[in-house]
DNA sequence: CGCCGAGTTGAACTGAATCAAGAAACGTGG
DNA sequence: CCACGTTTCTTGATTCAGTTCAACTCGGCG
């Protein structure tokens, strides 16, 4: 098996138990892939047909306004799930781009094979409510997060989310805050004064 | 078995097929409950232990702020669950108040005994994964949601959510929005004179 | 070397909040 | 069924956080 293998078999471990019939028969629905940085997942207009796991790497997945703005809806880091399920599960066509912020290597699994998979590994099912259940969770607490003031939001990502700062442009924290580059600018000059 | 069952099965029936004796097991383990309007079906601070299906009327999750605002994290009503997962996986205080609008008849199901009905009945697996999914579409829509200007944000909301908008008063609808009373109702008021 | 994208800083502007105060609507008890 | 207090809604005047526009700096890369 490919080393590759190791980083999801170890996330899906945290949550249930396969048997080695069961990881055999996951991994050989996986399609392993690499994207250079600036390199698209998925384009708007597009119907998205696949689940993405990040092994290496991180993801940006953002809508473009009317108005030309981009709004991050959320990064992908190593273990993360990103796709767009509601394209996926109404075959429309995707509001959102998925775009690689460096070099990433992912997996890929295809709508239908997934389906498959869960009828033979039921024990999916089970991971999957949970890693729903905990995106659901997260999301839950950006739209509380969303009504705090831009500095609020501010000092909440740099101490709950620090780690990744370095990792990502200004602009890109500042279209996941809602606030403008400027903005966050300030923001970042006004915390150096004060320390 | 109580009539009030059927609201229940019927939901679950659009995702997962149950046997008879499923029904049953599952149905053992809800307990019915009526709330009257005003009533909290949770209160922040408390620790979550329960899943909520409502059967009828609306209740209404929120947050109350440091500096003392109200902010509207959904609503629920006929055929939606709600809690706080957050709090009941970690077993911490909630954030949360959960609060009927209206006199309100709901199904609880404790944190063990849905725990207990997963190994028994594997389809609730797949039903929650469902729920869940759908749960967190809505709310990567609400993200996208939160970055719009109050007036678009009050117009869509007109649009996709209009037919619940009586049942609601203004404050909430405001604090679903994420604006003050006062823009709401400026805004209602423009509306009139456009047509 | 020169270009281009990313970051910085300033000044003017604006959408929405805040503060304030009056008008309906609601429900509860006499 | 009306009188009362309570809550919700409405409207206006003022303020402010954050955007917009614009110009300028810095660092990297062909």
């Amino acid at each position: 098996m490919s080393v590759h293998y190791d980083s999801i078999l170890k996330h899906i471990d945290q949550h249930v138990t396969l048997s080695d019939q069961e990881k055999k028969t996951l991994c050989a629905a996986l399609i392993y892939k690499k994207f250079r940085r600036k390199q698209y997942l998925l384009q708007d207009g597009n119907i998205c047909t696949h689940d993405y796991f990040v092994i290496s790497g991180c993801l940006r997945q953002y809508e473009v306004s009317l108005n030309g703005k981009e709004n991050t809806v959320q990064f992908a880091f190593e273990n993360w799930w990103i796709s767009d399920w509601n394209s996926m599960l109404h075959s429309q066509p995707s509001v959102y781009n998925i775009e690689a912020m460096e070099s990433s290597e992912v997996f890929m699994i295809e709508k239908n094979e997934l389906e498959k998979l869960y009828t033979e590994i039921p024990k999916l099912e089970s991971y999957f409510r949970k890693i729903f259940l905990n995106a659901f969770i997260s999301l839950q607490k950006r739209i509380l997060f969303q009504q705090k003031t831009a500095e609020e939001r501010y000092l909440e990502f740099t101490k709950s989310y620090g780690w990744f700062e370095q990792r990502l442009s200004q602009q890109h924290i500042a279209s996941f805050l809602g606030i403008t580059r400027e903005t966050l600018n300030r923001l970042k000059g006004q915390q150096h004064k004060e320390n």
